[in-house]
DNA sequence: AGCACGCCGACT
DNA sequence: GTCGGCGTGCTC
């Protein structure tokens, strides 16, 4: 008979390797083995992980070539067939290896760990000078000789085969199993053991009440507290056979509240227009895109809640996208308490361990809502019914190493595969997004009017200029101050949002103008006040406040930039009665801490909510009636085509945070460009003209949404080296390109040194170019066989957020 | 990416 | 003569 041959896709990152390697499936496992599963194969000299993305009954491999899969890692293959195409065409699309677009899918706790062990032979002695490391032990990990420098000693072991190395594969995290006791004492058992002597109350008294719960698996816990005896008693009763442990796997549990359910919410006439379109597609089975475009406070939310429970009447599963875990608590929270358990959840916040709870769920069927962030694009659901991309502008969708793939682009792909539709959601929808719906190749839904009636937020321009005209110096205009003063008597909540965007903190010498920068990256360092250091916040570099300048040796040397710890102490100044609860990346490192400051802050104990980014989305406390934005200039004006854009929708975000309940809402935004049309036109908080504004520039100089942009990146230690070679680069493509294709560049890169390499850049603009794949492909062919030698590093994005 | 193989300089 | 430096090439 024929033998069975798997196509595997081996764990090397790598182009050469970049393809299916063919191995034998030994015969007693060619009924188990599946298309997706996870393998141990002999590759080389060594075992690594593989997927298998193919069987077969031939192959073109030499017989004395071919090699046998070691061990199948999953009885229940890891990856779907959908996920294996899907990786093909990431692979395609993304120009990324295939390995890479594989593991993407997959919780890292399924990603493999390897491990060198040395293993000491039967009957063998160790020498006296190796003794200490092994200790009682029959097997050391490698690193334990490396770290005592004994890999000389290690190679004359081998040989003399007194040690062996083995390589072994395991995966990153593991399923939880707790110990639980079965109770299978039968009656008889149970009288024989009572029948004996008259000691061992306790034990008597367990195996009584063991009789009344024959058959059950209970924790060790609760039957001895249920019992009344102790652990002791518990494990002399099990060694006379009454009982027995058993190990029974569990979920970590990532949820640390209780909530209570909800019902849906009457919807207005608006949303119900919306609601009807989605739920038609859906039973009509089409890959209908929707772009629900509705101002802050119009109840997106709502209508993604009873669109899912259309999905979960129709008995399938819906994936819903929210940008990041700033979201996620109160999100989450309205999830689960509108569909109790049939919800998981997927973030960083979560732990390796918890993660790979939550995808387990989804692949077991357990849930049929998974919530979560970008990655939970490719939750393991087979019967999907609607996929939501809350927030689409945002760039968190887009990830930013390899597999650089687009949420959008991937939900769209599997929306096709499931043929269900997509909800792109938005205040302030990505240009693109909204031309394409203008076009129709997305479907448009407005919701124009909040939900509840409210009336919009006032929103009051601060013109900087005008304040330092009149003296003022401070972080804060007359109105703002006004405004808190305000606030602090009536008892209202209010958030300032610092736009920290290359503005944080810097060191800099009065004297001579120098900004203390970092050794390895062309970046001012940020001063970190609770540890009185600076700090790189690209490259991680860290060093002591300096007390001289290190360029003119003045000791004129002082802090500058406002951080929010900067701002909290001016604040301070001026109302020392206020309370200021700062979030930011310093007081939400730890786990739970976002969570914990939003509840803080929602249950009044807190006047001012001061933070950055993170507090932009989704915040909704019904006392909120001011919104200031310290700065709106500091994203305006960076060096990306998208600048314009990002800041209209990050003010038009932040406003939506005033007054959505009862209480109107004011906003001031505090700026130095107060006549720029993204600031302009976040006043009136409206969309369309903004957009006919934007796309009017993007047309005029060539940008999306009218054309598209690849980004190839190259970096080297040399400048002289990183600026030749990114010359070639752009060279190359226009040769190789069509003439209707616009090279932009070499330019060097915003940040022109990043960890001592000198960064540039090349971007390329076209509308079709059916060669661009093919000639990037070639160009990277070009780097790895001849330019990675000389120490270039490129990267190539398609579709990249920033420039 | 690893790992082995292989071909040239400084040591016992 | 040998140990070990890292250039080159392969992995079913």
């Amino acid at each position: 008979m024929s033998i069975l041959i798997a196509e595997v896709i081996v764990d090397v990152s790598t182009y050469h390797v970049d393809r299916p390697f063919d191995y034998q499936v030994p015969p007693e496992w060619e009924s188990v083995i599946e298309l997706g599963c996870r393998v141990k194969v002999p590759f080389g000299p060594r075992n690594v992980l593989g997927f298998i993305v193919g069987l077969k009954h031939e192959t073109d491999v030499p017989l004395n070539k071919l090699k046998g899969i070691t061990q199948i890692l999953d009885m229940e293959p890891a990856l779907t067939e959908e996920m294996l195409q899907m990786a093909k065409w990431l692979k395609n699309n993304t120009i990324c290896y295939e390995i890479d677009a594989l593991q993407v899918m997959l919780p890292s706790a399924l990603r493999a760990k390897y491990e060198k062990i040395i293993k000491l032979q039967k009957n063998q002695t160790l020498p006296e000078e190796v003794q200490p490391i092994f200790g009682k032990r029959q097997q050391v990990n490698f690193k334990e000789f490396e770290r005592e420098g004994l890999l000389p000693l290690l190679k004359q072991l081998v040989a003399e085969n007194i040690v062996t190395i083995e390589n072994v594969v395991k995966q990153q995290g593991n399923v939880k199993e707790i110990r639980m006791v079965q109770i299978t004492a039968d009656q008889q058992l149970v009288e024989r053991a009572l029948g004996q002597s008259s000691r061992a109350v306790k034990q008597r008294l367990l195996l009584q009440w063991m009789c009344q719960h024959l058959g059950e698996i209970l924790s060790p816990q609760q039957i001895c507290d249920e019992a009344g005896v102790s652990l002791s008693v518990l494990e002399a009763v099990i060694d006379k056979g009454a009982a027995q442990f058993i190990q029974e796997e569990v979920f970590r549990d990532p949820f640390t509240k209780e909530v209570s359910r909800t019902q849906a919410l009457q919807l207005t006439d608006e949303q119900q227009v919306a609601l009807q379109a989605i739920n038609t597609a859906m039973e009509q089975q089409t890959a209908e895109t929707f772009l629900l475009h509705g101002i802050t406070g119009s109840g997106k939310t709502e209508v993604y809640l009873q669109a899912i429970q259309k999905v979960l009447n129709d008995g399938k599963e819906a994936i819903m996208l929210v940008p990041e875990i700033s979201l996620t608590p109160q999100m989450t929270e309205r999830f689960r308490s509108r569909f109790g358990e049939m919800v998981a959840v997927m973030h960083s916040g979560l732990s390796v361990g918890e993660k790979y709870d939550e995808w387990r769920k989804i692949q077991q069927g357990k849930v049929k809502v998974v919530v979560g962030a970008r990655s939970a694009i490719f939750a393991p659901f087979t019967n999907i019914g609607l996929i939501i991309l809350d927030e689409e502008h945002e760039s968190t969708y887009k990830q930013e190493d390899s597999p650089r793939y687009h949420a959008r682009d991937v939900a769209i792909w599997r929306s096709e595969f499931y043929k269900c539709p997509i909800i792109l959601g938005s205040a302030t929808p990505a240009l693109e997004s909204f031309a394409r719906a203008k076009k129709g190749v997305y479907t448009l839904l407005s919701l124009k009017q909040r939900a509840l009636h409210q009336a919009l937020p006032t929103v009051y321009i601060a013109d900087m200029r005008e304040e330092l005209r009149q003296g003022n110096r401070s972080m804060f205009s007359q109105s703002l101050i006004e405004a808190i003063r305000v606030r602090l008597e009536k008892k209202e909540q209010m958030v300032l949002f610092l736009n920290r965007r290359g503005y944080s903190s810097f060191v800099l010498c009065r004297d001579c103008g120098t900004v203390v920068q970092c050794p390895n990256c062309d970046i001012s360092l940020t001063y970190h006040r609770t540890t009185e250091k600076l700090k790189c916040h690209y490259c991680g570099y860290e060093e002591h406040v300096p007390q001289i300048c290190p360029q003119c040796q003045s000791d004129h040397i002082r802090y500058f930039g406002t951080g929010t710890q900067k701002v909290e102490e001016e604040i301070y100044k001026l109302f020392p009665e206020a309370r200021v609860l700062r979030m930011d990346v310093d007081t939400t490192k730890h786990k739970g801490a976002h969570e914990e400051i939003l509840e803080t802050f929602g249950a009044g104990q807190a006047d001012i909510l001061l933070g950055t980014q993170m507090i932009a989305k989704g915040l909704d406390f019904p006392n909120i009636t001011l919104v200031g934005v310290l700065s709106a200039d500091t994203s305006l004006h960076l060096p990306d085509y998208r600048a314009a854009e990002r800041t209209f929708q990050l003010l038009t975000q932040v406003s939506g945070r005033a007054g959505r309940h009862d209480k109107p809402g004011e906003v001031i935004i505090q700026t130095y460009t107060p006549e720029h049309y993204a600031i302009e036109l976040a006043k009136t908080q409206d969309y369309e003209p903004f957009y006919e504004r934007e796309m009017f520039l993007r047309r005029r100089s060539s940008y999306p949404p009218y054309y598209f942009v690849a980004l190839i990146q190259l970096s080297h230690e040399d400048v002289m080296m990183a600026a030749e070679y990114a010359g070639r680069v752009a060279d190359w493509l226009r040769e190789n390109l069509s003439n209707q294709v616009a090279i932009i560049g070499p330019t060097t890169a915003s940040i022109a040194r990043l960890q001592n390499r000198y960064r540039y850049q090349c971007l390329i603009k076209y509308k079709i170019e059916p060669n661009l794949i093919p000639v990037l492909q070639r160009l990277l062919a070009m780097y790895r066989a001849e330019w990675i030698k000389q120490g270039i590093l490129m990267t190539v994005d398609l579709d990249p957020s920033t420039i």
